[in-house]
DNA sequence: CAGAATACTTACCAAATGGTAAGTATTTGT
DNA sequence: ACAAATACTTACCATTTGGTAAGTATTCTG
């Protein structure tokens, strides 16, 4: 049975730089909350950036599987992008680091964005084909594709991500007024798509 | 003549803090592009800590007449949106880092975000407003005002300040992108916000 | 059972970081 | 003219940080 430290780890460091950022969590912070030794770290990843890449990997797995776990292919137009919606929520709640992660680095870019890039490529490649598909059949409002979804991608995942802002408007961050959220995001994007 | 100094340093953190991050920017970096000593600006700043809150304050004062600036209290219904959408691409475009570091704060919160949170709460309080009487009105779509603007800022902060999401689209982050996704943007918020 | 690989720990270390103390040149107020 | 305030610089310093080297216990392998 192989360590099981290694994926600890992981989860740790996944769990820390997407909610704390990259360069606010260190190698001792991360030893002493798994209760091993920084050194321990460095013999399963050989450096602070190689566990980024590693992070980053993991997120983007676990961002990809939840997503294409909740596109039932046979689901046509609106009921698509209800699912998608729903499913980014739910992984926003049940675990925030693996957004925060992957806004983090979409963001800043750097050494490891390259791997989020691609990967991030294929499914928005898709995300294009499916939008175009469903304008042409006249089911969604013809707007340019890719525009679209990068609007439709940060209205969802900057709700579903932004506790600060949602304090600002006098809500909690909760699993309620989450849930309402993801209620009124869904009614803002049927509006946005739907022409009637 | 007051030095002139401490403005330099204050836009240069603003700069740095907005684009690289907090914790990225170290003072003596900060000081070093300024061809000064970190005493220099310990000098005029009396801990880092302060100094970003004096950027945020800056940041914050800068988005505030950037949006009321563009505010024509006489438009109504979607051209006041209109201009407010053209305003923030604006502030993008000329000066990235300012809402480089709005978004960074209001994601990690922390001790500066009290600042950022209360000026916030008042600029989103006249945004709520503002959408309850057009909701009223007949002109917006009936939508949870508050979750609305989230969405709304969202979208837009979002596509003005996403370049790695951009570049996954196939779109370079350059001017004419930037032009494109405004007008795709304010597009987008039509459809949502009015019933036709 | 020898030895080699695995999974660590203890012991260090050089560089970077935020910050303090004290000195210096220049300007300003009286 | 002189003291005090202003706007710095040089000189340090304690701590933190990512990383290396070497040792140790345990498990697997021939």
């Amino acid at each position: 049975m192989p360590s099981g430290t290694r994926d600890r780890i992981l989860d740790s460091a996944l769990a820390a730089f997407g909610m704390r950022g990259y360069d606010a969590t260190s190698l001792d912070d991360l030893a002493a909350d798994l209760g091993i030794t920084k050194q321990a770290i460095l013999y399963h990843y050989s450096s602070k950036e190689a566990l980024l890449k590693a992070t980053i990997e993991l997120a983007v797995n676990e961002l990809g599987s939840a997503l294409s776990g909740a596109a039932n292919p046979q689901a046509r137009g609106f009921e698509r992008i209800e699912d998608l919606v729903r499913a980014t929520f739910s992984l926003a709640a049940r675990r925030p680091e693996v957004l925060g992660l992957v806004r983090l680095v979409s963001r800043q870019g750097g050494v490891a964005s390259g791997k989020l890039a691609s990967a991030m490529s294929v499914m928005l490649g898709d995300a294009v084909r499916f939008v175009e598909v469903e304008m042409d059949a006249g089911r969604f409002r013809r707007l340019e594709p890719r525009m679209l979804l990068l609007a439709v991608y940060s209205a969802v995942v900057g709700v579903a991500t932004e506790p600060e802002v949602m304090r600002a408007l006098g809500l909690e961050p909760d699993l309620r007024s989450l849930v309402r959220a993801r209620r009124e995001t869904i009614e803002f994007l049927r509006a946005a798509l739907i022409a009637d």
